[in-house]
DNA sequence: TTGAGGAATTTCCA
DNA sequence: AATGGAAATTCCTC
């Protein structure tokens, strides 16, 4: 039978390095992603040729299938013919599991359920009923899968085959002039320039609404953010570092705003009445062309404080969520459930055809896409990303350093505005002064207020706190730093308080002694 | 038959372990330690029972094999029983070669020679030929091995077998009550208070110099390091911190000297002609009993800039370098070829019978030992510890950090004392005095003289050095900073240099104006 | 390859 | 589950 390559459910890791792939944990994606799916989707992907229906791809030939990262949507697709050049290697790591595991069943093996060999897993991912060729207009998969019953309308009436595909499918073991493509290659392959991508019309359209659909665009296309009729926004952007969490780690929570809250989306110009489904993954960010990320899945968050709904999936190899937007919400939702989970970058760059390479590249987006049927038209499909999201854990490099300050004294007054030049300022930055006496004895703490409005990551608005003590009769040595968590700090830098009771006289001298030196 | 229990040739890593345990690189032990004794040491351990000659054993009964780290010298010895109660962990990583691999063979395995498979190996370690129950009185070990001729009296004229054993011999597979003990029991568990310790007259002595003898003490044993008549004595210490390297590293090179050099140890006191074999290896430090550590082990350095021969073997798992010390030397040697790689700690916790715990155990001492023959009587065993050192990498948290100076000006002559209190310093540290314009130009850099003696690391003596231009007649604002290596740097301190021309009223005025205050 | 320096990545601990 | 904060190990470079 013809399979359709590009879609088949990759693991994360090649069938080689699987080791005791057992799942044991709630977060393990990979037995979530079958069970619910298996019963109402019956054999999927096996329609006519949908080369009948794409005649424009017949003589296409655009060159290598390795083609370099960044200008083929298809480099993270799993190329399974064979045709990698990367061997695997010897890395010991390679063995490792599927599943999260936890430290307590390192040090206590009989935690873990179903120890297996090590020898390669038959699973060869070529066959996966649940592969992700489908697609729900509506997203809310929970009614069909037992997890919810809020939505009665929803429950979904038939079950269809697909009719078509927008893939070529080829026969397994093809050749090195074969490779995948769409009928949309050439649009594809213009610089994303566009600013309006419409489903062209030989998109398929679903015959029943509320069902899963074979023919959603990959993950690696470019899409919109808006058509004349509607817009998917970002109403409130995550913040621009959230920590990932390795297998091997407990979660790290879900990605949250800057102001504390978590991101915002919304769809906009809907008039629909039906729910519809919100997909989120974790795309590269950077200059290249946005695709999910071969090295960051999303990771569903659950628990008390999560007040989302959402239902997790596996499309190509891409972990998905999906959660409902919702007429009553006015299309909105706040994404709290979705956190990033990081794979090792040995595991990942085994892969065969995975061209892109793990190190140095942290940095994700929040991709966020719906899929708005029209009933009596082409569905729209919107996708929009997220800024930057930097992943990486904060490193020593990160501390805040002040190289220069504008000022050095002022009087036990304090109040004047003090300008700090250096790095890694935030917005999270304070400034703190305090007072040693000689043998380390802290004496004194205090923050300092900081002009936010101002600042800005080489530079900081301080406005230098009053001294403890305005009395003083001599110049009173102090530190302050800058700090950004609770181990973020700089160095401490210098800083004197004058006190009041100079006399004018003296005052000029000391000035000039030093600012003028012999010119006095 | 019997064997010698804790005088087997273990690996760092038990069997179950092992994985591709190819020797492919000349630094690998694992393949030397065989070949150069195969021939020459002909059945060893076959003596008759030495219980026979420690009757003090016989009903010694002191408790658990498995008794706390520090206290028991045996407590690394391999337990091959079965008794340790650490099952192995799934952890992927427990699969990694025995000998160095590097980065290169990781990216391309065609380079890694004989590739197996990741079943356990038979290799029991049990019965190892090279068990290292054998010593050479001379060290000279290159001469036999083919490896040097330049001491032609070294060439050994008889093989001998070993007459008897200071170890109790137990069957296979002894009990719980059962455990490994030598004669010197009730000495070994003394505190290790004793000055002086002269091998006991039960010690067997060889029948023929220049050979191998199976009854050097265990490395776990204390040792004086000196007697009467001797004295091995370190001449220079090594440097408190040398950074290990892995194996999947390169070397990091040899432990080098405070000075540059490197370390040098000295045998006071013998009259002979025969050169004596100095052995190093690695041993814990901090406030345990000196044993082996367990996750580290001497490593060779070979090459150009090294200086001494010499030669290596596994005893009980110990990787042992042996050096000659020459009479035409001073019977003193430069300790040019020892550096230092660290085991995963992963792979040792695995081990049976291992009971320490590898994280944050970071600190060793290198360990020298002679043995020294005496024609008429018994040997002489000698032994001596460096300072601890520490190899794990340096962090960025141990910049240095001036929080106060204690001056902030003096005359362009310089040579006051100025001290400075702050953190992370260290006799490596340096202080940097320098000078810019305003557009970051340097115009002058000097390096300070810093009383080592007196530092601290939160206290540095700095003798301020005398600005580049004694005429000048208006102060000058400089920087210094602390640095103790390439990147660890403190951030830049103020200083003033002020001018010899002030006259003696300004001077005070400006010297009251800053430490009288408002007594002027 | 040895020899290191300097991170970046992964794992571990509290 | 959620994190903060390292410590350990691996990787990249020269």
């Amino acid at each position: 039978t013809l399979t359709v390559p590009g879609h088949e459910n990759l693991a994360y890791r090649e069938p080689q390095c699987l080791s005791p792939a057992s799942s044991n944990s709630s977060t393990s994606w990979h037995s979530e992603s079958y069970s619910p799916w298996a019963s109402p989707c019956v054999s999927p992907s096996s329609g006519p040729n949908p080369a009948d229906l794409c005649p424009r791809m017949q003589n296409i030939h655009t060159g290598s299938p390795r083609t370099s990262p960044g200008t083929s949507p298809h480099t993270s697709l799993g190329e399974d013919g064979g045709l990698g050049a990367r061997s695997p290697s010897p890395r010991p790591r390679s063995t490792s599991p599927q599943g999260k595991r936890t430290y307590e069943m390192y040090r206590n093996p009989g935690l873990m359920p179903g120890q297996r060999s090590r020898s390669p897993s038959p699973h060869s991912g070529q066959e996966d009923p649940n592969t992700g060729a489908h697609f729900t207009h509506t997203g809310l998969v929970e009614s069909v899968n037992g997890f919810g019953n809020s939505q009665p309308g929803m429950v979904p009436t038939k079950i269809v085959k697909t009719s078509n595909q927008l893939y070529a499918l080829i026969p397994e073991n093809h050749g090195d002039g074969n490779y995948l493509v769409s009928c949309n290659q050439d649009i594809k392959t213009k610089p994303a320039a566009e600013p309006f991508y419409v489903i062209p019309p030989i998109w398929p359209k679903p015959l029943v609404p509320n069902l899963p659909l074979a023919t959603a665009p990959p993950l690696e296309w470019p899409l919109p953010s808006r058509t004349d009729q509607y817009e998917l926004h970002i109403e409130v952007q995550p913040k621009p570092h959230h920590r990932a969490h390795y297998e091997t780690e407990g979660s790290r929570g879900a990605v949250k705003a800057p102001t504390g809250g978590h991101p915002v989306v919304q769809l906009h110009g809907y008039r629909g009445k039906d729910p519809v489904g919100l997909q989120i993954f974790i795309g590269t960010a950077d200059e290249r062309i946005l695709k999910p990320h071969a090295f960051y899945q999303v990771h569903r968050i659950t628990g008390k404080t999560v007040t989302t709904n959402s239902y997790e999936r596996i499309i190509n190899g891409t972990k998905v969520l999906e959660i409902p937007l919702e007429p009553k919400n006015n299309m909105k939702a706040i994404i709290d459930c979705a956190g990033i989970l990081k794979l090792r970058n040995a595991d990942i760059e085994l892969r065969k055809g995975e061209t892109d390479v793990g190190r140095k590249n942290t940095r994700v987006r929040l991709v966020f896409r719906v899929h708005i049927f029209q009933p009596g038209g082409q569905d729209v499909c919107l996708q929009v990303a997220s800024h930057p999201i930097e992943c990486s854990q904060r490193s020593a490099h990160e501390l805040p350093m002040v190289e220069k300050q504008d000022m050095d004294s002022c009087s036990v007054l304090g109040g004047q505005q003090m300008i700090l030049t250096g790095q890694n300022f935030s917005s999270d930055s304070k400034v703190i002064f305090l007072e040693k006496t000689h043998d380390g004895q802290q004496l004194w703490e205090m923050e300092a207020t900081v002009d936010k409005d101002k600042s800005q990551p080489s530079m900081l608005f301080v406005e230098v706190p009053a001294y403890r003590d305005t009395s003083i009769c001599q110049p009173v040595k102090v530190n302050f730093y800058v700090i950004n968590g609770k181990r973020k700090r700089s160095q401490p830098q210098h800083f004197t308080f004058t006190p009041l009771t100079w006399n004018g006289i003296f005052k000029t001298l000391n000035y000039k002694s030093y600012h003028l030196g012999c010119a006095f």
